[in-house]
DNA sequence: TAAGAGTTCTTGAGAGTTCAACCATTCTCT
DNA sequence: AGAGAATGGTTGAACTCTCAAGAACTCTTA
């Protein structure tokens, strides 16, 4: 319905499209068949539609946006309620730039506390407050409830977990020395 | 390895932990079990590492951005290489606000046209200059490469298919007047 | 045809993110 | 010990996105 029909057009347009063969094969390994492309972008669009659905209905119930709150879930599954800065901005994918500007936001609203860390002087603990904690188990449910209605509901149990396992293999990334392909990759520095 | 093992804490922390339980069970609807908690995690990182990668690689080798890249793709996919904005926006799962201010950026380095619907006065459509389809000729190969590298190339056929059909689901997104469940959602205006 | 309501897009301000310095501390090596 | 490199974190400016308001147009209805 919102796909427009090429066949519709009074001038021919066989420009090398450069995402689509037109006999739906990968000629070399360069581009992507049909199949491919096809969950390519139905990756891209779940995935936006998803993070979409569930930024609103965090910042409407709670104020908060996704990433805040998986800082108070991360740091509410460490022992102390303390993690260090770099470690969670690992565990978050987060630059340490963007998560200093995070918590120094959710400082201000006394969600988390930063306290140097006592062995290494270079170092930060952020810890989750008490606030912070019962905020948390307040806005838990209606952000479970949308991942459910936008996600695991919609999904058979097979279904689910062939995701997370691909999913898994994604964000496992590419092994270091796998073969950089045509003309991109870092050129071993 | 990134796991913390709660087992390590000297101080018994037994509060209701919001996102998990400790017998791995959900007892009513309203939480993850093992298996989705594992789900979802694996997605939320496989999505943003994906992101981040793909990001990088298209900000590195074409000074672009994975959302004007899009626009560049779709545009190039369209009859006439144009797109209404609101088309465009909707395909794309982009604010109207955002889609503006980013087609005025790309307008700006001559990727794009701005003209005026004629058959409404309202509308605008979006046009792909000849210098913005050479640049997605010139992009295209270095961004399939990493979509391969960082994802494709990662799955077996099986899987990839798997996660496209449970992505196309999700992109789907629940049916409107699914049961909201507990305490959230819109009702009914 | 004129008022009101809805649509399409733009604008500007505010909030969040990135990038490139930057400071402080710790590690390494001689 | 001390120079240099590496690590951990912060800062500020530039950039991007969101939100609320507004301008221009079309549709409806009386």
């Amino acid at each position: 319905m919102t796909q427009v029909d090429h066949a519709d057009l009074d001038e021919t347009v066989d420009v090398p499209d450069p995402m689509q063969h037109q006999d739906g094969q990968a000629p070399d390994g360069r581009w992507l068949d049909d199949g491919q492309q096809r969950a390519w972008r139905a990756f891209l669009l779940g995935s936006s539609r998803l993070n979409d659905a569930l930024n609103r209905q965090l910042e409407a119930e709670a104020g908060m946006s996704l990433s805040e709150y998986e800082v108070l879930v991360r740091l509410s599954e460490s022992p102390q309620r303390t993690l260090r800065m770099s470690e969670l901005a690992a565990e978050l994918v987060f630059s340490r730039s963007r998560l200093t500007h995070t918590v120094r936001r959710m400082e201000d609203r006394s969600l988390v506390e930063r306290r140097t860390c006592r062995d290494d002087g270079r170092g930060v603990n952020c810890v989750l407050t008490d606030t912070g904690f019962a905020t948390l188990q307040q806005t838990a449910p209606g952000h479970v409830d949308a991942v459910r209605r936008h996600m695991v509901d919609l999904l058979t149990t097979d279904q689910l977990r062939a995701l997370g396992e691909a999913m898994a293999i994604v964000a496992q990334g590419p092994s270091p020395q796998a073969p950089a392909a045509a003309g991109s990759g870092t050129p071993t520095p």
